[in-house]
DNA sequence: ATAATAGTGTCTGTCAGACACTATATC
DNA sequence: GATATAGTGTCTGACAGACACTATTAT
């Protein structure tokens, strides 16, 4: 009656990168799909912890350490891995733009891929990981709406710019900067302003803010493509 | 490096009976946790896939064949379980009050469980299902602002009011009648006018409505206990 | 000066909560 | 009639989008 099965964790591990919302993956140095594109991820131990075990995996595969990962859900289809019954549970990171990473072990290369360039790769993506990314997007857009997920993506202290950035990115549509910016600057314990200002290239200087202690923004942000009864 | 597991899924199946949301539980037959309440569930099979494994599990324990389940999550620490180490993906069924509900296999007993009456027995509860089953409210109380489950609940014809009764069994909290008319009856294809009426005990007939094709309320009811800024 | 970015003030439309009021049933 | 439930109309306050306007920088 009951069924032996491995268990691995897989990543979708997101940032903003010059404008544009990039996810990391691997190119497979081993079988099986050797050469092919693939979420970050591997075996969980014995006796280790979900969570620890993506932590872990991350590490060894990309040198990048998270704090915060989000169960992104569980994908347990028979067949979907050829090496045998493989249940994978899927966990969501997001950080602010760390640079270029270096490959570990396991993965030949790993990279930051923009989504709006990946619809062509999409197909050729190992295992069912095209999958589990279209659900960790959706999520992650989702919850853009209505928690201060955008601050997990800059660095601290950071401007309202930065965080409007943020959601254009990940929405992949214009945000009014003036309407944005009485939002999340009304918006209770979302952002706390440091008294600081930097200076860009051009332009009034902007104030600098940290991260709020508000797990929720209320009344939610709104997607334009939402809005649209 | 890889290591064994077993699968099982563990189902939260809501309802709504006289005014009150209840969870089905089932009082364990056989060790471990015997004579303790336990959500329904059970291992996967090889070659069976995960929704299918907690539909038969469900039919298996109590005879409830639901139509769409919802993953909840996964929980995988280890030591979660006496036998050894056990993944449970969890499930999140809603579905109109079905009456009382026969023991099946490796179930003493089979019954519905008012949420608001629980909180002394959660701490005898089997396994981390007490933690799964406050993550399945949770989630269920989110779901009902924001998407059209509140017409899950409640069987084809509804009135408005039926509808009215989920929200408020689900929250916990009145909701005023005119306003939640004017709201549900106003958003798009969340509801469909029959052109029936039905008749209570006492006062003016009620239009009945049938489920309509909306995937999001927008914008999405607020729970009080949220708008409280 | 010009352009660019930061930030404020204000108008308008929509929708929430509140609640008076009408409509139609049972007792 | 009284009472209960269904449903409509309307007022008010909050907030969205739109956008004119001011503030402060680089060139």
């Amino acid at each position: 009656m009951k069924h032996s099965a491995t268990i691995a964790v897989d990543l979708v591990v997101l940032t903003v990168r010059g404008g544009e919302l990039c996810v990391l993956l691997v190119e497979r140095g081993i079988e099986p799909y050797v050469g092919r594109y693939a979420l970050p991820g591997g075996f969980v131990l014995a006796d280790e912890d979900l969570p620890e075990a993506a932590k872990r995996e991350l590490i060894e595969e990309t040198g990048l350490d998270v704090a915060h990962l989000e169960q992104l859900g569980s994908y347990g289809k028979p067949g979907r891995d050829p090496r045998g019954r493989v249940l994978s549970v899927a966990y969501l990171a997001f950080l602010p733009d760390p640079g270029p990473v270096a490959a570990g072990s396991d993965a030949a290369a790993v990279a930051w891929h923009p989504i709006a360039g990946l619809e062509a790769d999409l197909a050729s993506v190992a295992f069912d990981h095209a999958a589990i990314l279209k659900d960790g997007l959706e999520r992650a857009r989702s919850k853009l709406e209505y928690t201060p997920l955008a601050a997990a993506f800059v660095e601290e202290p950071f401007t309202v710019s930065d965080l409007r950035e943020v959601y254009e990115a990940v929405w992949g549509e214009a945000v009014d900067p003036r309407n944005f910016h009485r939002k999340v600057t009304g918006a209770r314990d979302l952002i706390n302003a440091t008294g600081e200002t930097r200076t860009g290239d051009r332009g009034r200087p902007a104030n600098l803010y940290e991260r709020g202690s508000a797990e929720l923004i209320l009344p939610p942000m709104m997607r334009a493509e939402l809005r649209v009864n």
